[in-house]
DNA sequence: GAGAGTACATCGCGTGGCAAGGTAATCGCT
DNA sequence: AGCGATTACCTTGCCACGCGATGTACTCTC
């Protein structure tokens, strides 16, 4: 099963899912796509494209912060941490989230 | 109180939410937009930049019909109405918005 | 006659998902 | 030993589309 969703449905809420999946734990950037796939049934997985492109921003606006894992045997994996800000400004999306969708019922 | 459908999800949905206006009567343009904006309350009224290149894409794509009405007194105004593929198209992306909210409440 | 409202339209910018392509290590199978 | 699949990272370039800015033209009110 391919992707569900849109993509102008992934624009804008990548960054809240990936977010999203930190919130429990640290994640690594392929463990963070399989997670997302994972939690949507296989209904999607962000293309690596989209992942990467996303946590980069996501960094740049200091919502995660990355370091390197040691086990350096095997693929050097890169660990995502989400920030304080990164907590708050998932919450603000979640919210802002809710309120578009009702809107949305009443307008499609 | 100024837009609070973010980008982002306008794009990809302001084809459908013109088509829902549609469903009941015909409109023109400057109405369609009033008619959204009355519905979502004044929370969201689309950009007449948006509106009129969704409106070319609808026509583009056989969604709506556009013919002139004739008051020609005061300003002219292009009608829109949907065809039979609009009211499937419709359906079909309220279809879609149902299944991709659902996904998205567990992903956000 | 000035300004606001109605009503149409276009141009150019920026954002961001994604296809395509690249590198490199490990594991399983034959 | 050799090879494909899988894990894991990353970049470049295309293109769709919302929106700010801008322009035209008519009508109505003060």
């Amino acid at each position: 099963m391919a992707d569900a969703l849109p993509p102008d449905l992934v624009r804008g809420n990548i960054d809240t899912m990936i977010l999203r999946t930190l919130l429990r734990q640290d994640r690594y950037g392929y463990e963070i796509a399989k997670t997302i796939a994972a939690a949507s049934s296989g209904a999607y997985e962000p293309k690596e494209a989209t992942l990467y492109s996303s946590l980069r921003r996501l960094e740049a606006n200091g919502l995660v912060r990355a370091y390197w894992g040691d086990e350096s045997l095997g693929g050097r994996r890169k660990y995502y941490a989400v920030t304080d800000a990164g907590r708050r400004a998932h919450a603000a999306s979640k919210a802002a989230w809710e309120h578009a969708k009702h809107l949305l019922d009443d307008l499609l």
